[in-house]
DNA sequence: CAGCGTTA
DNA sequence: TAACGCTGG
């Protein structure tokens, strides 16, 4: 999923707390794939409501948004539009596999292999409408802005943080520099810890930032040039060449310039290449951006969580009442000169 | 993943 | 109080 190049990165630890008092777009796929992912009960399973609807994701962005807000960075969440009809086949490439691994998961059960089914069932996400609008419709309750982008989110939550609307996009994946996020936030998580795909175990994974310019000044690259080593690695938009990484890829683009001399000297094509160079460098994105936060809604938080998704009132109203005392603070930081 | 009760 | 392990839905 999305470039790997990781590789020719620096990244710097970072916490909640360094970046308090920033705002920051949040690349809504992206985390949602990950809470659906890793908040899952001892079966293996994400969380359901008593009528079976997965609830993984609203758990995650509650309980996420509000540390967030606690440790006063104000999160917006950017949903995908119409994906670039490049992607289709990357899109196709990931429902095969996942037509792959729920063959082995049915298996698996029938060999009554329980710990292989465990683990392939973790592997098997869908993100369904009813996730998105159901994280929409959380989000408002909560007075948290959402963004809808016309086609990527990753694309659009970038172009905000470019902007200099936002200080920086929180996304796993690195396809954000390649769309120019000038800070991207990974592993932002509260505890630093993240459970293993598929297993009852935990390793340690600590928030990290990088830092585009940073970035290119250390590989004495430019933007475009970081966009062809992503190309040459592969994208969700193509395939890259085989036997290409990261580090080869940056030793090419610095010894011949641009990706078509690269191309050139290695006798290789790239269907498209100047449409995905076009969109990395200018995507279809919403520039109409007004970010209002608002109190949360109690009682239609109270309803939708706890009525309608079975989520337990106690630990609910627990978090709203920090939300409800940290949106107080936020409103009246404007007298704190006055004091 | 995050909350929360338990443990040392 | 910090680390651990279980549970949430």
């Amino acid at each position: 999923m999305g470039v790997d190049i990781s590789s020719i990165l620096i990244k710097h630890a970072t916490t909640l707390k360094e970046n308090a008092g920033k705002m920051v777009t949040v690349d809504a796929y992206n985390i949602i794939y990950q809470f659906l992912s890793s908040i899952r009960g001892e079966d293996g399973e994400p969380l359901k409501d008593s009528a079976g609807n997965i609830t993984s994701h609203l758990s995650g962005i509650f309980y996420r948004t509000s540390s967030l807000l606690e440790n006063k960075i104000k999160p917006v969440y950017c949903f995908d539009g119409k994906p670039f009809y490049l992607k289709n086949e990357t899109l196709k490439e990931r429902r095969l596999i996942r037509e792959k691994n729920i063959e082995e998961l049915n298996a698996a059960i029938k060999n009554n292999d329980m710990e292989r089914a465990r683990s392939l069932s973790s592997r098997i996400n869908y993100i369904t409408d009813d996730i998105i609008n159901e994280s929409k419709k959380l989000l408002d309750f909560m007075g948290i802005p959402w963004i809808q982008a016309p086609s990527e989110g990753e694309a659009q939550a970038s172009y905000t943080a470019r902007a200099g609307i936002v200080d920086s996009v929180i996304s796993q994946d690195y396809d954000c520099l390649l769309f120019g996020a000038p800070r991207v936030l990974r592993n932002f998580t509260v505890y630093g810890k993240r459970r293993i795909s598929g297993t009852g175990k935990y390793i340690n994974v600590s928030p990290e930032i990088i830092n585009l310019e940073e970035n290119l000044e250390n590989n004495g690259i430019t933007q475009e040039q970081l966009i062809d080593i992503g190309i040459l690695v592969g994208t969700d938009f193509n395939s890259g060449i085989p036997g290409i990484g990261a580090k080869t890829a940056l030793k090419l683009i610095k010894k011949f310039g641009t990706i078509e001399n690269v191309l050139k000297e290695k006798n290789k094509n790239i269907d498209h290449l100047d449409e995905i160079k076009d969109f990395f460098k200018n995507p279809p994105v919403e520039k109409n951006i007004n970010l209002n936060f608002k109190r949360p809604d109690r009682n239609r938080i109270i309803d939708f969580l706890c009525g309608q998704h079975n989520f337990s009132e106690s630990r609910i109203i627990n978090v709203l009442d920090i939300m409800d005392r940290n949106f107080t603070d936020t409103s009246q930081s404007s007298l704190d000169k006055f004091t």
